[in-house]
DNA sequence: TTGAATATCTGAAACGTTTCAGATAACCTA
DNA sequence: TAGGTTATCTGAAACGTTTCAGATATTCAA
């Protein structure tokens, strides 16, 4: 690969004039610009970026760390957070932690030792993090994505979970569902617990009462939702409507749902939160309470710049989900 | 930021001897790497990566350039690819395109001026494409993933793409279809020709004639593919069958159908290529030419590792597709 | 014509590492 | 005890940039 030294042979001038000519950080002669250009082109020369970097002090990568980047929910974030990263001109490091806590530190180290400009940490599913650790490797530009650490005061992004729960029990409610179950996410995760709580707010709110017992465990991953669904349909009072937590327990609960052969929604009402864009033109279509995703990505991306340079107390932004309303779900007579 | 001299410093030794425990590259006493340690821990510190790199003169780092990360297809590739990359010892730098010929080259010259370790680039769908440009970038190691450059001598992983299209096709003329609608990709992509080419032999070795007419654009968005779908299933004589060619335009045809208010199998089959994980659960249960994509990038990333240190001359290596049959097709009595 | 002001260019130090030749100390062996 | 090994440790040179103080050449006003 060549160097600067190379240029600066070629052009027959001084290495500092090359770097000058290249970054235009001053002014150069007409001649000395076309011999330096002329150089340049001829050899191909590619700036080393970590030397630059080195040198400056500074790097133009930020960091992702994300549980899963094939789960659709993540992947529109990371898009979201991509366009917003490159119109601020920064890349993306992307890491997956598999919901694995160990990779989170390791990843997290890796991107402290890159010296990134700062780091988006959305924390899996993992029953116990290492807070400790990642609280000091979190101490620089940071802002945590989706979910966020009572014990750890950092800036963060969230979705509003106690409303999207509110949202879809409101919904079925509405439509005159009394029994509804609700298929939660893992119950140690603070989101699963936000969302169920914002389902009882609705029937409280509807002067309804909150049996806990259709509440039952999706984990994070469809299979353990299928098998909870199929519990929880398969009771002596069957619920009319069912709420699906996340988009994994959503596969799982319109999977139970076509095994037993109870149609949706004529025999069985389905609320999800998480929307499925790519489900579009599947039947049903999915009456879901959708997130904000471009604008998480662009908030955490924003944020995360503005904490580079300021010393504010961390700031937790809390984003409003929609409740989109289409064929799942239906009024019950 | 502490540094290599703060830790000796604290520890009193020289920067070297800090290296060397750091690194472990030499024997050192006990006493030595105790004292090592203890100031590493108290201090925090984190190797500077790009100090590191800068003098080894290798990055531990893989580029990969998609189309875009928020499509299905190229997520669960990028999950792979990353999966594969860890296990490597590398992270992943990611960046989007959105299909872009102008970011494909900017992307790529970022990459290697960042000196990463190689390159997986994912060409997008435009219809002109810098290919001097991309060629002089793609000289150090790279991997073209997904769609080749038939200009460009460089090694790549691909699917049978006439393969796809011929199980597509085969799996429906076994099952008496005769008038089949394909609802193609951009004609200038070669992607877009392999698929139709291996319908058109499928229909070829069954015998039957091959209706150009029945084939339309279906673009690389939903949008078009559900105006061509519209389109040709108001033809005079309806086609029985049709086939999706990619996951953009299965979205597209199956919202056209619903819209039409045509039933999926009963009314119009639908046979797809790239399969909807995230469908599953929804109706119809999908019949798809599904891509071996862990195969593929965990190839890619192997093809990319073995170039880094070898003069071999470039392969393309093709992958073959596999149909799974689910509910979306019929026979036709 | 001269001195000052300006325009243009360059040498060399730094950024934080790794690495290797050499320094020092400690241990053997004869 | 002298000489040679061996075991540890360190100084300093690189890696490829940026940047700034200084060098050189040019221009201008008086």
């Amino acid at each position: 690969m060549k160097t600067l030294k190379d240029v600066a042979l070629r052009a027959g001038v001084s290495i500092a004039s090359v770097s000058t000519v290249i970054n235009n950080t001053a002014a150069v002669s007409p001649a000395m610009r076309k011999k330096v250009e002329r150089a340049v082109a001829d050899l191909g020369y590619i700036p080393h970026a970590l030397a630059r970097n080195l040198k400056m002090g500074r790097v133009n990568v930020i960091g992702l760390i994300l549980p899963d980047i094939a789960n659709p929910h993540f992947s529109e974030l990371a898009s979201a957070i991509e366009v917003a990263c490159d119109s601020a001109g920064f890349s993306l490091m992307l890491c997956n932690t598999s919901d694995n806590a160990e990779k989170e530190v390791r990843h997290l180290r890796m991107m402290r030792a890159q010296r990134v400009a700062g780091v988006i940490f959305v924390p899996g599913g993992s029953p116990t993090h290492d807070t400790e650790a990642l609280g000091r490797l979190l101490e620089g530009p940071a802002v945590l994505l989706d979910r966020a650490f009572a014990s750890l005061a950092l800036d963060c992004v969230l979705l509003d979970n106690v409303e999207a729960g509110r949202l879809a029990a409101d919904h079925l409610v509405q439509n005159g569902h009394r029994r509804i179950g609700i298929v939660a996410g893992p119950p140690h995760l603070q989101i699963s617990q936000d969302r169920v709580a914002g389902c009882r707010a609705a029937m409280r709110a509807h002067g309804l009462p909150f049996e806990e017992s259709l509440v039952v465990d999706g984990g994070f991953r469809p299979e353990l939702a299928y098998h909870a669904t199929r519990a929880v349909l398969r009771r002596r009072a069957r619920p009319t409507a069912v709420i699906a937590t996340s988009n994994h327990t959503t596969v799982g609960v319109m999977k139970a749902l076509a095994e037993l052969g109870l149609r949706c929604p004529a025999d069985v009402s389905v609320a999800a939160i998480d929307d499925f864009t790519w489900a579009e033109g599947f039947a049903p279509r999915l009456t879901a309470v959708a997130q904000p995703i471009e604008a998480m990505g662009q908030e955490a991306v924003r944020r995360l710049l503005a904490r580079s340079d300021s010393r504010a107390s961390p700031q937790c932004v809390v984003l409003p989900p929609r409740l989109i309303i289409r064929d799942s779900t239906r009024v019950l007579e």
